[in-house]
RNA sequence: AGUAGAAUAGCUCAGUAGGUAAGAGCAGCGAACUCAUAAUUCGUUGGCCGUAGGUUCAAAUCCUGCUUCUACUACCA
């Protein structure tokens, strides 16, 4: 969309699933780079909304709630604020922090779904689920555990055998069990409400193909979906957690929380204009002062064509914010679609996956427990780091030198040696000696370019770009004060220094304009120390924001140096928890019930060595191995890939469950099985005698 | 396993309508300076542009294979 034409903006951050609170990843990856892009277009006087909300709907929220004992809505009541105060704390400016569970949100779901369904849209289907009968509800795929019909591992899920890789229906296990109550479950029909992407492809394929300026990434995502060719999806689920399906005989569903969730941009829209809501719920919204938007019609942000609608959010949601979402509002009718969708990849911690369950995160509340008022700091290195083009690794050991070599040392010093200058030599007032030379004309033209430089930059979506050009007046500031050398001249030319002083201060006043997108309470900080008003980006360039006789606050420090031992603390809480991780997995499984010994000595266990060894084409655990038994030679398959390469285990001796039942497995048939001892994070070794033992040889 | 994206200096990243000798910041090294949180400024060392081929007068850039990482496919948010 060309910028001429657009007269507002719809800006989302995708939806936190209230599960647990937000970390690190989170942030950098949506919720900094969307907010630096509100913040510049505020300070560029656009209408702006910004919005998002806690999504507090699915299945893992239930599970979540029943293992802490407490109630779906004590869930997500508590985790709504937490994850609301997170962002409040970091300064993330949302127009409104809403949430799916609330009334406006049931309401706009379930019109919006009632619409699509009286306009002839969904497609009924009946299907046969696993339900659970103690627990009262059908199952999710993953929530069904049972023996896999492949390699006869019996913790595989209803959706794949971790073990051997094998893509499972939950009615091909063997044994299923319900995860919930541990009892078997038993088979249901029901009725389900199913979008028909197939029928509208082609209407999505042009929405993507206008948009090939998308990233590459999220242009290719697309792609490869529209290529595979798009499926008719569920739009509800048998549950009990979630926005009732608003038609007659669905007692017991609820929406699909991917079709739910998008559509709670639209209701914290609605209730973000709502006069009639109580101070309570906004202070629950995060909604604390009436928007400063042009238009307070909620209809404005979504229908007009006007208006330029842009989600941020991380990559594991394109689909839905590129193909479901629109498909959906392309049904409804009447809604614009995204403009843009600048998804990120993910971000990393110290080299590992972050991850919720292992607790592999800096959590956003901890984070300003242990450094406290340093919001700014984080929000500087994740810019920096962002990972806007491939997944990205955070250290610790980065965080400390982008705090102490840039924000300390090249930010934080330059304004605190233009201030003591300026106190120390005309008592913190702002003065002007002799005419301006070539050299600080030419400082000031540099100065003028910054503003869009950075600002075409945001609007790129390239935020780490952006963030180091503002870097980059305070370098120019920095230099041109070692170039002019004012405490040299001071005795000598007092008037020369005064203009030094001058330009330095126009330059500090500009990064205190030009860093607030990305640094707000550093910009605000520095605002306050040069007592400067509210000014907004239309102002930067000019290189007389501060007249004179203007008296300038003390000045503070911006940023101080982080110390190696608030780092190692860091790193010791994060071995910490890998450690408690792996003593949690080595927790010792229960024994099995007891079996009498002619069942043991039913097993034919022998030592065998291994001759050959191949990898199993298209698989990528299995293994084809040719065993010498001492009785024959013959072929097992096992699921040892990952860990052994074929030509490191040939001549290894090995223990084999010899009258084990033969099965076919990738098409080879497997004659034994080969007995591997199994580490806590999964690792396997081999269980062999200590020294060679000739080939045949009984275990018992 | 398929589909898509990615791989450039120790680290974080720029760099494609193919074209002079591959760039920046940080770290390292050397020097200057002292207003400043030993911060700053100047200079400088680092690259077979993942790997093997191909197209071309010319390839980091285009094509193919391979390796590694990631997401999605996978009614799990």
């Amino acid at each position: 969309m060309k910028n001429d034409t657009v007269k507002r903006y719809t800006v989302t951050a995708a939806l936190p699933y209230t599960n647990g609170p937000v970390h690190i990843g989170h942030l950098a990856g949506v919720y900094i780079p969307a907010d630096i892009y509100v913040r510049y277009l505020r300070s560029m006087g656009k209408d702006v909304v910004f919005i998002c909300g806690s999504d507090e709907h699915g299945v893992p929220i239930t599970l979540k709630a029943k293992k802490e004992g407490i109630s779906p809505q004590q869930l997500v009541d508590k985790y709504h604020k937490i994850i609301g105060d997170s962002f409040l704390d970091f300064g993330i400016s949302f127009n409104i922090y809403h949430r799916t569970s609330s009334e406006t949100h049931h309401q706009t779901a379930s019109d919006f779904f009632k619409d699509l369904y009286d306009k002839g849209v969904f497609t009924e289907e009946e299907t046969e689920q696993y339900f659970d009968e103690k627990a009262n509800q059908f199952l999710a795929d993953r929530y069904i555990t049972g023996t896999c019909p492949n390699c006869g591992n019996e913790n595989a899920y209803g959706d794949q055998c971790e073990k051997c890789g094998s893509t499972l229906n939950p009615t091909d296990l063997i044994n299923p069990k319900s995860s919930l109550s541990g009892e078997p479950p038993v088979l249901r029909k029901t009725k389900n409400w199913f979008l028909p992407l197939d029928k509208i492809q082609s209407q999505i394929d042009s929405y993507i193909d206008s948009h090939k300026e998308w990233k590459p990434s999220v242009f290719g995502q697309c792609k490869s979906w529209l290529h595979a060719g798009l499926q008719s999806r569920a739009m509800t689920r048998d549950l009990d957690w979630g926005v009732k399906v608003p038609i007659e005989n669905a007692e017991g569903k609820v929406l699909y929380v991917w079709f739910d969730a998008p559509i709670g941009y639209i209701s914290a829209t609605k209730d973000l204009f709502n006069v009639q809501l109580s101070e309570a719920k906004k202070r629950e919204y995060y909604l604390d002062v009436a928007p400063k938007t042009k238009s307070s019609h909620w209809e404005d942000y979504w229908q007009k064509g006007d208006t330029k609608l842009v989600h941020f959010i991380g990559k594991d949601n394109i689909v839905f914010h590129c193909i479901i979402f629109p498909a959906m509002l392309m049904a409804h009718k009447g809604f614009i679609l995204a403009d843009q969708v600048p998804a990120n990849e993910f971000l990393n911690l110290e080299g590992d996956k972050i991850s919720t369950s292992r607790n592999w995160a800096v959590w956003l509340h901890e984070y300003l427990k242990e450094f406290p008022n340093k919001q700014d700091v984080l929000r500087y290195v994740l810019t920096a780091t962002a990972p806007e083009t491939k997944d990205n690794d955070f250290t610790w050991k980065d965080f400390q030198a982008r705090n102490n070599s840039e924000l300390v040392a090249i930010f934080g010093n330059f304004v605190n040696r233009v201030l003591v200058l300026s106190h120390k030599y005309f008592d913190g007032k702002v003065v002007m000696g002799s005419a301006f030379t070539k050299t600080d004309l030419q400082v000031f033209d540099e100065l003028k370019s910054y503003p869009s430089k950075i600002g075409e930059a945001i609007e790129s979506y390239r935020f780490r770009e952006a963030l180091s050009e503002m870097m980059n007046i305070a370098r120019l500031g920095n230099k041109y004060l070692a170039d002019a050398e004012p405490w040299k001249l001071f005795n000598t030319d007092a008037e020369r220094v005064k203009t030094v002083l001058n330009v330095s201060l126009q330059i500090a006043a500009n990064l205190a304009i030009l860093a607030a997108p990305f640094l707000p309470f550093t910009a605000d900080k520095l605002g306050k120390m040069l007592d400067l008003n509210h000014l907004e980006w239309g102002d930067a360039g000019r290189s007389d924001l501060l007249s004179l006789q203007h008296q300038l606050n003390k000045p503070e420090l911006l940023f101080d140096k982080i110390e190696g031992l608030a780092i190692e603390a860091q790193i010791k809480k994060l071995m910490d928890t890998k450690e408690a991780n792996q003593l949690a997995q080595s927790s010792v499984k229960e024994v099995k019930a007891n079996i009498n010994y002619d069942q043991f000595s039913a097993l034919d266990i022998r030592v065998g060595t291994i001759l050959e060894a191949e990898k199993v084409a298209k698989t990528k655990k299995l293994l084809k191995l040719t065993i010498d038994t001492g009785i024959d030679q013959r072929t097992v398959v096992s699921g040892i890939a990952e860990y052994f390469t074929p030509e490191a285990i040939v001549g290894q001796q090995v223990s084999i469950l010899v009258n084990l039942e033969p099965r076919e497995i990738k098409g080879i048939l497997s004659q034994g099985m080969i007995l591997m001892a199994e580490n806590s994070d999964g690792k396997l070794n081999f269980v062999s005698p200590k020294e060679i033992i000739s080939n045949g040889s009984m275990i018992a």
